[in-house]
DNA sequence: GCGACAG
DNA sequence: ATCTTGTCGC
């Protein structure tokens, strides 16, 4: 039988891949109980007016991040974690930083976030250490006690109020939260209460709800390919996308159990390759959309497209060379 | 039973 | 994720 590596400390045991997969599947249920799929911040997105006074005042978001990895083509098992921050107004770079390593896990579909959170998570920790002159640091300090007195999870997260992360991975456009059709209308008729509770369950659980939850930061999900989920597929989103035309440039993603999982969104009017937008953590699926479009220059929003270029540019420097 | 399946 | 050439258009 197939076997995957697991590091539990000192000793490697082996244990069987259907084994690790259970135990991915309770940590994604034990993590999901904590996931808020509405805004949830301190700050404004900004506005005509804001920027028209000058932006810098409190509470208005000022700065986007964005995570990617890159992989070496020689070697798939070693690879480039990138974080990145952006003016949100300006979509200058203000941060940048990098961590090579090697991966020991492997790519599993919906499991994604298992292979590839260590990597970012460090990366933020270590901006969290670190103090940086767009920090504000007032918010620090009275930001660190809040994730004091609150946190339950191992990381306290000192990102700053007026920030947040894009992740390039889905949010709870994810498969775990598969559900028969109609299975959902039905218990919130006549069960109301234990349908509540279930709502939360029948998320699905990728990358981005993963790091936003762990780094309790709000997070956004942004995928350039569809995950197979509750019906949809590429193509029946392209279908959809073409029927309505050059009107709209924006879908939302209603699977055949009539619940959204997130958004299609297309840069250009002439374009039906769209990018997939979807709740990481924090945030509302209306506010994911709006700071996926004022971040798109592109297909791809600047903070992704950002690190994902300096990824790759990063790891070609950094294997032949020196 | 088989295929599909983010990065 | 990565390997890949040119080509068409702003």
């Amino acid at each position: 039988m197939e076997t995957l590596e697991r590091d539990t400390g000192d000793s490697k045991e082996a244990s069987s891949s259907a084994e690790i997969q259970n135990s991915w599947v309770e940590a994604q249920d034990s993590l999901k109980t904590r996931l808020v799929t509405e805004d949830d911040f301190r700050w404004q997105l900004p506005t005509a007016a804001s920027t028209a006074i000058g932006g810098g005042e409190c509470g208005v978001l000022k700065y986007v991040g964005g995570v990617d990895i890159s992989f070496a083509k020689d070697d798939p098992s070693i690879a480039c974690g990138t974080l990145v921050v952006l003016d949100l107004q300006t979509l200058e770079l203000v941060y940048e930083d990098y961590s090579v390593v090697t991966l020991h896990i492997p790519y599993v579909p919906a499991f994604l976030a298992f292979r590839e959170a260590p990597i970012l998570l460090q990366l933020l920790e270590k901006m969290k250490t670190c103090d940086h002159p767009f920090y504000p640091q007032v918010f620090l300090c009275i930001y660190f006690l809040f994730n004091l007195l609150s946190s339950n999870s191992g990381i306290v997260m000192v990102f700053g109020c007026e920030q947040m992360l894009m992740v390039d991975g889905n949010g709870i456009l994810h498969p775990r939260g598969k559900c028969p059709p109609h299975w959902q209308t039905f218990c919130w008729i006549f069960f109301p209460v234990s349908a509540y509770c279930s709502s939360i369950l029948l998320n699905g659980f990728g990358l981005a709800c993963h790091l936003g939850v762990l780094a309790n930061l709000p997070t956004i999900g942004i995928g350039k390919n569809l995950h197979h989920v509750d019906g949809l597929s590429q193509s029946t989103v392209r279908q959809l996308l073409e029927t309505k035309g050059t009107n709209e440039d924006i879908l939302s993603l209603r699977g055949d159990s009539g619940r959204t999982w997130g958004a299609a969104m297309r840069s250009n009017p002439g374009s039906f390759k769209p990018i997939y937008i979807s709740v990481g953590h924090r945030v509302s699926l209306a506010t994911a959309v709006k700071i996926a479009r004022m971040t798109s220059k592109y297909r791809v929003p600047e903070p992704i497209r950002q690190a994902d270029i300096r990824s790759r540019d990063y790891l070609r420097k950094h294997q032949s060379g020196g």
